[in-house]
DNA sequence: ATAAACCTAAGTGTAACACCTAGGTCAACA
DNA sequence: TGTTGACCTAGGTGTTACACTTAGGTTTAT
């Protein structure tokens, strides 16, 4: 079938079997009279197997691996068992991730709603500069355990309490 | 202080720094002698605000929008508070997503742990194909509920029990 | 004096497509 | 048969929020 029928089949759109075909992931026919592009039951088969995989957080690049092994002949089994491991360790801290932001924003919701919506305090972002800022504390740790991994050592230069830095010049 | 230096006191890079700072969301004062740029107390606050809502899921955009009003005399109270609560419903569905991604994807684990590691199928992919297709049936609709705001009409030609379409020609 | 470490602006790269352009094709209707 | 409208192609640009690179000037420390 052509590629809009396609796409409508799985529930995707024309770019992005486009996209596949062009990177390689997808090996449809080319017409010899017109160009169009014809994909057949097993390249429908490769497409779900694509987007189920992207919907499981599988990057393009996880994928195209995948399939160069079992392209190979391998069965891949091991590679993607992988990969879904790793994967899984970051969904469980996305999970976390949303449960804390879910806690804090309703925190935030809650608070400002006791208070008056037009009171402008120095900083002329209202009291949201302050909700934000008691919440900053709460969630750059949570943000450094998601980035620890790349993060360089931190090497903070030490602040005064005035939030104002030592220039030490 | 100079760039690199607010960067490391709030746990960021000074390229994140300059751009905020090119897209205007920062002013800092620039030295005539070298051009180094040079963030106040007030700024690092205002990057402070930055770091803490673009965690909270706010888009670069929205707190352009946000200073747009705080800087013109408004409290931007109320706009917050509107992004927040629709960031919640955001962060909540992305709550659900991972949990039923992590009982999907313990499943597959458990699964395939039974199963020998090199037994390929008709498909080649070994029984990994069979597994996906298995697991997309129930992982499409939660994707349709992701995206069901901007997706067109759905309009699927339907297929029959061999997965292959009607080439209505 | 010179190296190490910092700074600048401007440009390119990244992921995974979405959207647009210009032009060819195909099915149906008048 | 002409023409509309829906489809297709390749190739290009736009998107987000930065990271990285380049080329060159500056500051700091030894």
């Amino acid at each position: 079938m052509k590629v809009s029928n396609l796409a409508k089949a799985l529930n995707t759109t024309a770019d992005t079997v486009r996209y596949y075909t062009k990177i390689g992931l997808l090996h449809p026919q080319k017409s010899q009279l017109n160009g169009y592009m014809f994909y057949n039951a097993q390249q429908q088969q490769r497409l779900s197997f694509i987007l189920t995989a992207r919907h499981l957080g599988f990057s393009v690049k996880d994928i195209t691996n995948i399939f160069h092994e079992t392209d190979n002949n391998h069965t891949g089994c091991k590679l993607v068992r992988d990969i879904i491991k790793q994967r899984l360790v970051e969904v469980e801290q996305q999970f976390l991730d949303a449960q804390a932001l879910m806690k804090l924003m309703k925190q935030a919701i809650g608070e400002w709603d006791h208070l008056p919506d037009k009171t402008p305090t120095s900083q002329s972002i209202c009291h949201l500069m302050d909700s934000f800022s008691a919440i900053q504390s709460e969630i750059n740790p949570a943000k450094s355990l998601t980035e620890t991994l790349k993060s360089t050592k931190a090497n903070l230069t030490e602040t005064d309490n005035n939030g104002e830095m030592h220039e030490n010049k």
